[in-house]
DNA sequence: ATAAAGTCCTGATAGC
DNA sequence: TGCTATCAGGACTTTA
């Protein structure tokens, strides 16, 4: 999951945790992430302070003095802090709770604050990739990068600009990093519904007001989810963290054969594939 | 057993 | 035919 929303709840929560604290010492019990750590890794991060912690897309940015970690979560990647005085955690987004496996705690960075920054992750797909640079444009992953969806120049200039000799279906335009960055399968199937239009709509078949419609859903959604995981943080220290907590409010995602959440809709909700992802809409108000 | 939130890579296809 | 852009599908991994 963590899609832009849950990424950006990550990166405030360890801005006000982590931010300017030194790495004292860096614990690897797995390599074997997306891509292999490097033996160096260890070393390299030895007496750096956290000067800035930033987000683009669904990548997190670590700054020091003259390096960056660039982070991604993957699907299943979760960076945890723990006390050292009780190791008592915190969680530090709102998408996974705290029923986590030992067995999968890949790295730890202890901090001299008495923290030590855990990454959690059961698939691996994520990875964690340090560079001898502070410049962002240097970097391949952050470099073919599209919009940031809340950036003003997302709009419906951009848009048909883009999509004027595609034709790939709208769900996985909005998939496609290089177009608007950040959106992923659960978010952009709740922007499709609130823009009343079916995932599998031809990109350049749109009218003006659907594309309309279809950016400010985007930015909403994606702020909604923002603010809600920013009010969940309130019960941060709630060891139970509960999960599933996020997922009342979704209007399709994982809602097969439920009925409509629009109160006024008579339609049931669909499950179809698109590209080999799941893809939710209601049959009736989104056409 | 099937499916899962993400991204990269490859091979196929379309269009010039 | 050849080049390029685009696109779909598979691969990666572990768990429930």
């Amino acid at each position: 999951m963590p899609e832009l929303p849950e990424v950006e709840i990550v990166k405030r929560s360890l801005f006000k945790m982590i931010n300017k604290a030194k790495i004292i010492d860096v614990k690897i019990y797995n390599r074997n992430l997306r891509y292999k750590i490097p033996l160096t890794f260890r070393q390299s991060l030895i007496d750096e302070k956290f000067l800035k912690i930033s987000r683009r897309s669904k990548y997190l940015i670590f700054y020091f003095r003259k390096k960056i970690l660039l982070v991604h979560l993957g699907m299943s990647g979760k960076l945890l802090i723990m006390r050292e005085s009780d190791n008592k955690i915190f969680k530090t987004s709102f998408y996974y709770d705290l029923n986590l496996i030992h067995k999968h705690n890949h790295i730890y960075f202890k901090l001299n604050n008495n923290l030590v920054l855990v990454y959690n992750d059961v698939r691996r797909f994520g990875f964690f990739k340090l560079y001898n640079t502070t410049k962002t444009d240097k970097i391949k992953f952050l470099k073919k990068l599209g919009l940031e969806p809340f950036s003003k120049k997302f709009n419906v200039k951009y848009f048909k600009e883009f999509t004027q000799k595609r034709k790939k279906n709208i769900k996985n335009l909005l998939m496609d990093q290089s177009f608007i960055s950040g959106l992923g399968n659960i978010y952009v199937n709740e922007v499709l519904f609130m823009a009343r239009i079916r995932p599998i709509r031809s990109c350049n078949d749109l009218s003006q007001h659907e594309i309309k419609k279809l950016i400010s859903s985007t930015k909403k959604i994606l702020k909604f989810s923002i603010s809600k995981g920013g009010s969940s943080l309130k019960d941060f220290k709630n060891a139970l963290g509960k999960s599933g907590v996020f997922q009342q409010f979704f209007y399709v995602y994982g809602r097969q054969n439920k009925n409509c959440s629009r109160i006024s809709c008579k339609g049931k909700i669909k499950k179809i594939l698109i590209a080999n992802r799941s893809s939710f809409y209601c049959n009736k108000c989104q056409s």
